[in-house]
RNA sequence: GGAGAGUUGGCAGAGUGGUAAUGCAGCGGAUUGCUAAUCCGUCAUCGUGAAUAACGAUGCACAGGUUCGAGUCCUGUACUCUCCGCCA
């Protein structure tokens, strides 16, 4: 959500920016619609002034005065409650549009309409070059008996996966790897839930934007998370903070549920796209104050680096342009590590500085120190790690030619010093 | 699932139909002075406005209702706590 004064200041501005996202909602109109709304609202609180006046002035008038007192009062009344209705008419579509707004994206971010302009910013590491013929991760998992995937398909549905023995125990360890680095790196660890009511996902931006992504339960009136993002940003809301608590640093995991509608026929053999799978998530709640807020963005990216190279799967940082970044965003970096056998990167983390888009919705603010002020605070987010998808990369890196495969130096305390897992081993 | 109690500012906490006390914290100012205290103001949202001036409107969990007037009375909902039931 955008602040309609500044929209109002910067009108030109803004409407650069929402080109930039490909947004097409009209802001001439927008300030027009805010300033009858206001009219509307200055008429009212006049005729509001007078019936106070009048209805205080009840207790001290003589019994004879009463009667007219009150008349005039119930008739002010009536005028009130029509231009009310009125104002309530035209704030509901004002807000609508407001709740459509996205962010204003980031000058420094690329420009373009989609994918194709997404910018490499910098490759580490090496793809491994084989001397067998690498199995893709299907096949290790069939080989070593570390999956279930046809019969869990015939008792859940498509697109979900069961993983078993040292596979499903790696699975594990690779959370607990990061949620120890997330701490270490002063992380509050905290679990959450995958259910949520229907404010945190209009908190978040999910709504109204990607309803058709998301698990509903009618019955309930409830729906499932698809990120423990959805849970931390609205965890705060409604508060003013102290600004000495900020910043605020969750590393958060849940179990996430996504219905990937508009995925139809992408990446539907194994593990890349599952419609449940589990998240360790970084999320940081920091002063209104773009330095600031850019600072924890590179650090957030810094940190999720340094998962996959402990890992020690070779990746690519992308810069998402304009066009490719979801609405609430103001920055976003990706990083995606080298699959052998597709022979291309693949998506494992998504680091974006929302700055205070998020916090004007679920109303998170602090008071400033310096002045005493209530600020909207800025929000980023950042996987931390992902399973199984972060699996893909991961057992097709490490493998050996028998089918085994390697455990990173990082991630052995973590499998209880084994180095290497497989059938065989 | 059943019964009961509750929800007032950043926090604490009064207020049983007539303009939301008071304390603490924060911010601004004054003052004594010297590492603390005292006094005053401010302290959420919105409108008019250049204004973090002034004035006004709104705000007591949320949504309705009664009333000239609702934190207060009525109805519904959400949430929290306690007890019972069920349960990994």
């Amino acid at each position: 959500m955008l602040d309609i004064k500044f929209i109002v200041e910067n009108q030109k501005e803004v409407e650069e920016g929402l080109a930039k996202k490909g947004c097409t909602i009209n802001i001439e109109d927008l300030i027009k619609l805010y300033k009858d709304i206001n009219k509307l609202k200055t008429s009212s609180q006049s005729l509001s002034e007078e019936k106070n006046r009048l209805s205080n002035s009840i207790k001290s008038a003589s019994a004879e005065e009463r009667p007219e007192i009150i008349a005039k009062s119930k008739s002010i009344g009536e005028e009130l409650k029509v231009q009310q209705e009125a104002l309530a008419a035209e704030q509901a579509k004002f807000d609508e549009i407001m709740w459509r707004m996205p962010n204003l994206p980031s000058k420094e971010s690329p420009l373009g309409p989609d994918d194709s302009a997404n910018v490499v910013r910098r490759k580490v590491g090496t793809p491994r070059t084989f001397d067998f013929t690498p199995r893709d991760h299907v096949e290790l998992m069939e080989l070593n008996d570390w999956s279930e995937m046809e019969r869990i398909a015939k008792v859940c549905g498509s697109r979900t996966y069961a993983i078993k023995n040292d596979l499903a125990r790696l699975e594990l360890a690779i959370h607990m790897m990061v949620l120890d680095k997330l701490r270490d790196n002063g992380f509050t660890v905290i679990t959450v839930p995958s259910i949520s009511k229907e404010k945190p996902l209009y908190g978040q931006g999910y709504l109204p934007f990607a309803r058709d992504e998301i698990y509903y339960m009618p019955a309930d009136d409830i729906y499932l998370s698809g990120t423990a993002e959805l849970i931390l940003n609205s965890l705060r809301a409604d508060e003013i903070l102290q600004e000495n608590e900020l910043p605020i640093l969750y590393a958060g995991f849940s179990p996430c549920f996504r219905r990937e509608a508009g995925a139809a026929g992408k990446d539907t053999r194994g593990l890349t796209r599952v419609h449940q799978f589990m998240k360790t998530e970084q999320f940081v709640i920091c002063k209104n104050d773009i330095n600031e807020s850019e600072k924890w963005h590179q650090k957030l990216l810094a940190i999720s680096e340094e998962v996959l190279q402990d890992l020690e799967l070779p990746y690519q940082v992308l810069e998402v342009c304009t066009g490719d970044m979801g609405a609430p965003k103001y920055r976003q970096y990706d990083l995606e590590a080298w699959v052998p056998t597709q022979n291309c990167y693949r998506e494992t983390h998504s680091c974006s500085n929302v700055t205070d888009w998020q916090a004007r919705r679920t109303n998170l603010r602090y008071r400033d120190n310096a002045d005493g002020r209530v600020k909207f605070a800025h929000t980023l987010n950042n996987t931390g790690i992902a399973t199984p998808r972060a699996l893909v990369p991961f057992l097709e890196n490490h493998q050996n030619a028998d089918g085994s495969v390697n455990i990173p130096l990082k991630l052995q305390p973590y499998m209880g010093g084994k180095t290497k897992i497989g059938k065989n081993i």
